[in-house]
DNA sequence: AATATAAGAGACCGAACGGTCTTTTTTAAG
DNA sequence: CTTAAAAAAGACCGTTCGGTCTCTTATATT
């Protein structure tokens, strides 16, 4: 990896986190250059606009979330396990180091309400993968015989990732675990 | 009320709705002029500043929010009847030619999530005020024979707001009303 | 109807925005 | 070591931002 390369991997990995905590609009170039310590000419030689940046920063959260979840996931044995590491993450989401500010999907579901279209269908769809997860988690339970066969996969994989994303809000918002506890305590009963 | 202070609500009535939908950072003064058809002078000869516009704003949003709330459930005689009410709202929320744009309290509570301290601790106090009257619904049911006494009233609120606030962002994304259906029908299961 | 005051218009301001362009410096291949 | 290309600097541009200030118009009280 050259020069080139390595900067602007480090461009995208510096404005992610600022993306992701302070949004897309108060992400201005200015703050870029703050946090990566180059001047606007470095940058702009890099991407060709706020939006690329913006587009390439989304999808590098995105994919580090998703390699965080998989690796979470696997070498689990048991449903239980693999559903606790995965709400692990939710409650890590406020402090991790690469991924602060929150649920990055959340965050730009919010955000990029009308504005913003380019990255609406990455948004879409880095949903529909965590439901995914979610659902094969459900699914490999009842093949072990944990989960009752009768749940409906799908529904309760909503409803899971509806009330983490929820209680992950919650207590962002309120600098309190608990909320985010209380959500996983009762799942894990619904299904256990 | 004399013509100042019609101008004053109209202000408030019309940013509201700005606010909420493209959210605070992208509401400029210019949009609030288009949306009143005032000038700058009219607008900054009722308020000091955005801010002070923002805050407004947000109070009003915030009373009509719980005033929908409390009048839907009034007059209900059934805990089933009142939970049916609550969530009906949730799913309005996005179609709502009021409260156009979603639920105020969270699309607030992941925008201003460094800067806008100021409307923090009203969007904390919003979202108790939530909690405390799905408690009330389901300690209400409780009387009523209808709830299960075992039941924790304040962890299964925190539950049923929580996957109403993430099903609502999943909904308006996708547009598609499925995943509020999808929550509020497990919902009504686990209580009922 | 007169008039004091409330309400609003709109030109103006400095700062910050995203983005361009020329120049300088750094990198890396021969 | 030389040199062409890659990378970065930073002055500059037009636009938009929130906000001010003066001047005009509308309101409401006598």
């Amino acid at each position: 990896m050259n020069k080139g390369e390595r900067t602007k991997k480090y461009i995208i990995e510096q404005s992610s986190t600022l993306f992701n905590t302070i949004g897309y609009k108060s992400t201005s170039i200015g703050e870029i250059m703050k946090a990566t310590g180059l001047k606007k000419g470095g940058i702009f030689y890099h991407f060709d606009s706020k939006d690329e940046i913006a587009e390439a920063s989304f999808s590098y959260s995105l994919m580090t979330l998703k390699e965080k979840y998989l690796q979470a996931i696997n070498s689990k044995e048991t449903a239980k396990e693999q559903l606790y590491a995965f709400t692990k993450i939710f409650m890590n989401l406020s402090s991790d180091d690469i991924l602060v500010g929150g649920c990055p999907l959340m965050n730009a579901a919010i955000e990029a309400d009308d504005s913003n279209i380019l990255i609406e269908d990455s948004v879409k769809e880095g949903f529909a993968a965590l439901i995914e997860i979610i659902k094969s988690i459900i699914e490999f339970g009842k093949t072990q015989n944990e989960i009752d066969k009768q749940v409906n996969s799908e529904e309760v994989a909503v409803l899971i990732l509806s009330s983490l994303e929820g209680a992950l809000a919650l207590s962002r918002l309120n600098k309190d675990k608990k909320y985010l506890d209380l959500v996983i305590k009762q799942i894990k009963a619904m299904l256990f």
